[in-house]
DNA sequence: CAAGGTTACGTAAACGTTTAATCTATAAAA
DNA sequence: TTTTATAGATTAAACGTTTACGTAACCTTG
């Protein structure tokens, strides 16, 4: 028994040598095709066993063309919303052999694109595009590099280009008729980014449409625009209070917001349900941390990373473009909306 | 002009003909070598234009063996407190032209084990490990792997691995004896993890000895474990209601335990911080969006993300092992805590 | 038992790079 | 003019796999 201290890691060249068969055979056995005996085999295994041999993905990538890779990109981690959706992509890459290199964008356009660039040359097979608009720039680098991508709590008018989203036109609707159904009349919004064209304005035509269907006439005061964050959430309440004191109820584009007019609130002295309802938008876990704990509209932000991640690994399998997934939403009660009228 | 369109994504090989060079020549100017005019260095940048040539680097790993990748594994990248150090690592990372790998181990000995089998596997020039205490099996496959670990929010026993983290113990101590400076002697805790060796144990020993060096004995009552969640907090609160009225403050081991913390208060009519002052742990995000904003101890976690990402970047490009590193805390004063005695 | 079929391998090319070793002009030195 | 140095460029090996192809040896089967 002479060991032999191993100065590089062992490669399947050592595995063969060790077991006295060709590199061939043992590709064949690691990859459990056909074409070899029981007694090959187990004196493979055992040369495998002894050298600690780990297959080398990079060349294996070379010449499968395929990384078992995904590039996720996303305007920021460390928010709730994007790393929420993020745990869901990794849960069911994990389980299906692949693995996720993360980009955080920034929402701005170079970075994009030099991550789009550093994906291609790392060959990954596919991309996740989160929460932002894909500009035609980012769709023709994708389409250079051939490989899939899928969007996820964002739209795109390409055909090839599948996204699995929540109907935010319907969400916020159903938001607002719930208030309404609660008694309210006067109801503010604090939108999201005020041109946003996913998760801004359909959001305030669904709050328009259902004012309009409930014959409540729209107040132009009552519409204030945020940045989906908390400050924006503050800044809105605060404008409200001060332009529309009468309204009894607020919907917020998302949590954050949301938790921005309870700051607000509470600073000013209005009481969260009893002098004012509000109903925030995600679901993210800060929502039922909140006191009192935020009613809200939830998004299933990790099965949608799930699904979409699950569209894009069977996209890279089959070929075949994946169709648009829109996931339910809900009304999640908790308390902040209390009932109004008849009392 | 006769344009061929290009049924596979341009490779060296294509540039080189097109420009009328080796390939040798080629991988010269992209690497900006020695060896070449400037009138070839014109022909092949043409080249490359014209054929809108990437360089693959997989192949490029191959052979340098350097992916420029590194791996990060955490708990969880759902949590508020892993992402905001994701976001340091990326941040560094990408200015340095790595790609970060995600792995979610879920705190699960198993799930570690296969993420690291599949960073070997895929070649990643280093590893960043977050959160969780290193165990030997650990420890073990890594340096089999023989690249570069560092630790973050963590420490471990091994010479060769680095950790950057706070002082919790010290921390700790500040924290109480901040408490202590505003005039509270009757002060609980609601721990993590009870025997979680990093972010459990030290802190309530900084705790306690706050504690004896202000001449304050201990009482058991006050000390209630948690998990540094929501609902730990919230328990433990409820816990402390019961058994030990008395308390004036607490001291929770998280921000999310200090959440809690604040729900189970304002159920039984407590209040922050007329009846009690609450200090947390962390400063993430959401503890400036609580009512009231919670006083807290803050850790850097995004800074703390992009030294360890330094560290690990300067490992792998010199092989010196860094240093330890503990990074400074301080105690960020919001809304919480209320003074005693003295009125 | 000869012909054909199957099984168990081995050989070598290929994937897209980098780089050491060569080669070839051309310029400088003798 | 011949020699020598040098800049500019090419050739080919190497990285660690997969896989098409080739080839013995071993079964069938009529």
């Amino acid at each position: 028994m002479n060991e032999v201290k191993p100065t590089h890691s062992a490669t399947i060249k050592d595995v063969a040598k060790k077991a006295k068969v060709s590199i061939a055979t043992v590709s064949r056995v690691l990859n459990n095709l056909t074409g070899y005996s029981d007694k090959t085999r187990q004196k493979v295994m055992e040369a495998i066993k002894e050298t600690n041999y780990q297959p080398n993905a990079i060349a294996r990538g070379l010449i499968n063309k395929r990384t078992q890779t995904i590039g996720v990109l996303l305007p920021k981690v460390s928010v709730q919303f994007s790393s929420d959706i993020l745990q869901g992509i990794g849960e069911y890459a994990q389980s299906h052999d692949y693995s996720v290199i993360v980009c955080n964008t920034d929402a701005d356009g170079s970075r994009t694109l030099k991550y789009l660039q550093v994906l291609r040359e790392k060959q990954v097979d596919g991309i996740i595009y989160t929460s932002e608009v894909l500009k035609p720039e980012y769709y023709e680098v994708i389409q250079a590099m051939k490989i899939p991508v899928v969007l996820v709590a964002s739209e795109s008018p390409y055909a090839s280009v599948p996204y699995v989203k929540v109907n935010d036109w319907q969400a916020s609707y159903d938001a607002v008729t719930y208030l309404i159904g609660k008694g309210h009349r006067r109801i503010a919004m604090i939108s999201g980014t005020e041109k946003d064209p996913i998760a801004g304005r359909p959001r305030v035509q669904g709050y328009l449409k259902a004012l309009a269907d409930h014959g409540i006439p729209f107040d132009s005061k009552y519409l204030v625009h945020g940045n989906f964050l908390f400050d924006g959430g503050y800044r809105g309440m605060e404008e409200i209070l001060q332009k529309a004191p009468e309204v009894t109820a607020v919907f917020a584009a998302s949590d954050e917001t949301a938790l921005g007019v309870l700051s607000a609130a509470a600073k000013h002295g209005v009481k969260v349900p009893q002098d004012l309802s509000l109903v925030g938008y995600d679901n993210v876990k800060l929502a039922q941390m909140s006191v009192p704990a935020l009613t809200t509209v939830q998004q299933p932000l990790f099965a949608m990373g799930q699904v979409a991640a699950a569209k894009l690994i069977s996209m890279i399998m089959t070929g075949v473009v994946a169709e648009n997934q829109l996931v339910p939403h809900s009304i999640v009660e908790r308390e902040t909306v209390g009932t109004i009228g008849n009392d």
